[in-house]
DNA sequence: CCGCTTCCGTGCGTCACCGTACATACAGGC
DNA sequence: GCCTGTATGTACGGTGACGCACGGAAGCGG
């Protein structure tokens, strides 16, 4: 069980919207901000105010309603969907490129997912009802949101495929890239429990199919330090869905919102 | 194999937006269309034509080009991920509340999904071409395809957490009250093979599940005709997700768009 | 150094579903 | 009434994952 969240540092600085600011800071480092037009992102930006989250903090469950929209930075969040018992499978992931909780906007209060953070860092955020506010008036935010809920839909439709008919080794070779992409690097801390939980397993099928990946030295790991050792090798074991994913441009760097 | 689209059967009709027709009719039964402004539907149903599409043809193929965007009347087209190979599952289903491809106008040209025809019935179509220059120019378009994909996303992640963890018999039963709320009728047409592509199962596994819910007299069949008998009781043996998809309101008449 | 917590490894019986193959049965055309 | 195709039923070994339970090991604070 992820500790509910309770320890959210404030540092209540992105409210300055000084007019000789310049606008790449504005955006607190999130892509689709980035991508606004600059009148729009100095109206938003003042609106905003920028947060630390912490490894394993909560900020959705399921049915509760929605307070704020974050915007990440360097953080990244992941989002479980939840069926009964305490059975998730992660339906996707927002980082830099995404939004959080923005369907708020469409008249749903309540969170579908429970989104916990998977690496700590800053986001920016804002509450419900100026974000609607703003999403009435913005056109930019609106088609720059709806192009980010069809890159959501593709990620948990191809995770909907993968994680009926692919095998756990396959779906955990595959995850692990896909946050390598993600965080940039071949080092990360995940715990089986946590992959777990991402991947809809048990812990221990985790631990068999880990130990099996790190058997033909594709990854070592010790205590949640996981590092990936030969990438072309984890390729080759996972399954298709990370090729498409990947490809369809829903993670990593390669996202030019227009 | 389904046979591919070849015996669509035209009747060039809906061009005449003649400004004597009432609103009603221009939209074709579509409710996403019905819920535009009149004078953008005006306007845009001069683009469309109206066609008839067969029970098994399919309209999208994943990863070729999406030719024409449908906006279902009385038609119901499924939406069949495909994995490798002939597995494939049903992520979500568009009848007369929603549309077909209109990813399109943020610049996914290929389909992801394979598009087959539920029930047979009418259809409004337009072009690709001429769709995503409207699209770039109506609001009410944009905020409406917004908000339905929206709703197909919430499906697919509950489809994904269905399939992931719920038993067969228990899908089986959502998804035959899904199509019965659909279809709003007991009584519909559906072969074990078909449901057996859209849960991504065995055909025999689909026998197995349904000749079960036949000894507990929850519905009957015979040679693809299935008639639901307790819908009460098949709703006690369905999962969970019959009702939260059913309370999103993302199927069924109960959408009113805003 | 000790004790505690977190994380990882293993073993065992059970189960849902798989792949395959084969058998039956109904329906419509001729 | 036969024939053919579609639809459904049954059987059997295989397997990936489950639930549970317990053991060990690495880090951490005192």
């Amino acid at each position: 069980m992820p500790p509910t969240n309770a320890s959210m540092t404030l540092s209540r600085d992105a409210g300055r919207s000084g007019m000789g600011t310049p606008a790449g800071a504005l955006d607190a480092g999130n892509r689709l901000l980035a991508s606004l037009p600059e009148y729009d992102l100095r109206h938003l930006t003042a609106l905003f105010e920028s947060v630390t989250v912490e490894v394993g903090e909560v900020l959705y469950e399921p049915g509760q309603p929605i307070r704020h929209i974050y915007f990440p930075g360097d953080c990244l969040i992941s989002l479980l969907a939840v069926a009964e018992g305490r059975m998730t499978l992660e339906v996707g992931s927002v980082g830099r490129e995404g939004v959080l909780g923005a369907s708020v906007a469409l008249g749903h209060d309540l969170a579908q997912v429970r989104a916990v953070v998977q690496r700590s860092g800053t986001a920016s955020r804002i509450g419900r009802a100026e974000f609607c506010a703003e999403f009435a008036q913005l056109d930019s935010l609106q088609r720059l949101l709806y192009r980010y809920t069809d890159t959501l839909l593709a990620q948990a439709i191809q995770i909907a495929v993968c994680s009926r008919f692919h095998v756990l080794e396959a779906r955990l070779a595959r995850s692990l890239l896909i946050t390598r992409d993600r965080l940039q690097s071949e080092k990360f801390h995940l715990t089986h429990e946590f992959l777990a939980h991402t991947l809809g397993v048990r812990r221990v099928g985790v631990t068999k199919a880990a130990s099996a990946l790190q058997q033909q030295k594709l990854i070592t790991y010790s205590r949640g330090n996981i590092e990936i050792l030969d990438s072309a090798g984890l390729e080759a074991v996972s399954c298709r869905c990370y090729a498409l994913v990947k490809d369809s441009g829903a993670i990593g760097m390669a996202n030019v919102f227009v």
